[in-house]
DNA sequence: AATCAATTCCAAACCGCTTTGGATTAGGGA
DNA sequence: TCCCTAATCCAAAGCGGTTTGGAATTGATT
């Protein structure tokens, strides 16, 4: 059942229904109605392929997830966000279309999106240092919203972040005060920006206590269990170990945690853990009462508001970039207490 | 720059430079070459909204996720499987797009789907007992493909799955060749397909051996952390306490290793376990030498190979149901042993 | 009664591509 | 030389909507 058909069924022009249907003033009422109750009848559901052509619009927008050829993981954060920018999209009559791109095709990529007129708009996932991705964005003409952000891009751009220098920073001085000394850093790879506005925060909050941040205690990698592991393991063996870990990820903090086990330490006790906390759906920080004392911000409330932030962009084309930076929450749970007095 | 300003500038009709550039044989090489050529210099990109309209094919496929208003967990394995099937579809030139929608409209997102004329073929996720949606997108029409197996169905349809009876079978066998006689079934909620094949293997495999399996050594419910922690904690205080586990899930695992550290129980030593583990890749079992022993299949080779039988099935329409099982292997890592004398 | 504006509807153009059904030209065989 | 086929190319008709620019009708105003 197309337009043409259920016209000619209710005896009105293509024009009239297609009004009718979408609200346009310059139809009758009644006629609105009958036209709104056949369509219902009918099932009429508008092409959107003609749509799209029709206005130009592609209704759509657009999610890249480079594919590293090397070592291929997945954001974990991933999945949670698109589950909420995918509620917004569909609440506004939006598709979401995914492309998975090998990494060093990624701008080829965006180009394409837009020479071909595929989507409206694009979310940019995990932005590094002096991150391409948004000058090419701007002189490709894409409206599109970070999520976080790149430290050294002079252009404006549209973002919207976690403040992750002051949740570490608050995190560092929750363990300062416990009367941790010697404080671990379980960092991201230092090329993503959230990892260097984490230790940003964790530097500043050691020296603004005169207490030198220590390179022996200071890791980033990626944050998978067996890097957490590896990490711990390594600056729990040294001579000088840290009484307290602040892990970026809940991932690395397995890792973490195994290394403690290994060596007969409890968390809370012997030695104290604060993580970020994404709030994945899949890996929740403890059912009701949190096991670690974590930074918390919910990254599908930052999916679903990014989405809606880009849908305004789209709505409304030159308009300045917007920001948005969220504050995480410091939690408390059971992986924190003082210093152990040995 | 579109195809008729394209035309215009290579003194050609659209007609031709659509053919030139699309491979049909009216159309001499040498022109072919001039159209190619400058369909290159002035970076001419078809529109896809267009020949969307013209072909009546979308080039997209639909991957519906339902998000449950209550406990709104996200398929932890649905990152790695989508970005398997995403490499497909990009090698192919489709697109792929996600519905985000609330779990009672799910049925009503695959009609709009088919409609709307939004795809040419779906994956069904996360299949269950007598699963709905089989029949509907029969009814609808739409070419599709389970990641999984429901039980209980009686029209055939196309679907791709692991052997999970099969290697819950290996893994009960493989324990009680260790000397286990009390084998704890960590599983996921048995409404899902998955669990219920799995739950068969480790019962055909204790009853061929004459062990009654024990309703108290069976758990079933989401596969969180915190669920495998609460389950163990259960098990492993009752008087006569399992002395190995098989769980479905590497997240289900993170509980138990976390209940079995509480009580002081060394896996691999005091306690054995095997997991399923689907290789994903922000939670590898290790990462040169498996720490868990485990039933493995990639979610991410399922995922792109799920894509190719489905862009088949849509460029063969008529064709009957393809289905593939996928045997797990079995791999043998530090949490299995022999049961402790004692 | 005549005029004018508002209301209601429609025909046709358009979005940018594909595809059908020729038309034209060149080459080969009788 | 004439006819037929093959090789090239093109005009025009879709695909299924939206949107522009009237046309017809109605009602109010003078």
């Amino acid at each position: 059942m197309n337009l043409r058909e259920l016209a000619t069924n209710l005896g009105l022009s293509p024009t009239t229904v297609s009004r009718a249907l979408n609200g346009y003033p310059e139809v009758n009422e009644v006629t609105r109605e009958r036209v709104m109750a056949a369509a219902k009848r009918h099932n009429y559901q508008p092409n959107t392929r003609a749509i799209r052509l029709a206005t130009g619009r592609a209704m759509t927008v657009g999610h890249v997830i480079p594919i590293a050829t090397k070592h291929e993981i997945v954001n974990p954060v991933f999945a949670d966000f698109i589950a909420g920018a995918g509620e917004t999209y569909s609440r506004h009559g939006y598709d979401m279309v995914l492309s998975v791109v090998p990494d060093d095709q990624e701008a080829q990529a965006y180009r394409d999106l837009k020479s071909r007129g595929t989507v409206d708009g694009i979310i940019v996932h995990a932005p590094r240092l002096d991150d391409p991705r948004i000058a090419l964005l701007h002189e490709v003409g894409l409206p599109f919203v970070v999520h976080g952000r790149a430290t050294g891009t002079r252009q404006p751009y549209s973002w919207l972040d976690v403040n992750n220098r002051r949740a570490f920073q608050r995190a560092t001085e929750f363990l300062l005060d416990l009367g941790h000394r010697r404080i671990a850093l379980i960092n991201g790879l230092e090329y993503m920006d959230f990892a260097i506005r984490r230790r940003t925060g964790y530097v500043d909050a050691l020296t603004s206590r005169d207490i030198a941040p220590d390179p022996a205690l200071m890791f980033s990698d990626e944050m998978t269990e067996g890097r957490g592991f590896r990490a711990a393991c390594q600056m729990l063996g040294q001579g000088n170990p840290p009484t307290a870990f602040l892990v970026s990820s809940m991932i690395s903090a397995l890792g973490v945690r195994r290394a403690l086990d290994e060596l007969g330490l409890k968390p809370g006790r012997d030695v104290s853990i604060i993580i970020h906390d994404d709030e994945l759906s899949y890996l929740r920080n403890g059912e009701d009462v949190p096991i670690y004392t974590a930074t918390r911000s919910s990254v599908r409330e930052a999916g679903r508001q990014a989405a809606e932030m880009l849908l305004d962009l789209i709505a409304n084309p030159g308009q300045p970039p917007q920001t948005r930076l969220l504050e995480a929450e410091l939690i408390i749970g059971q992986s924190t207490g003082p210093t152990p007095s040995k």
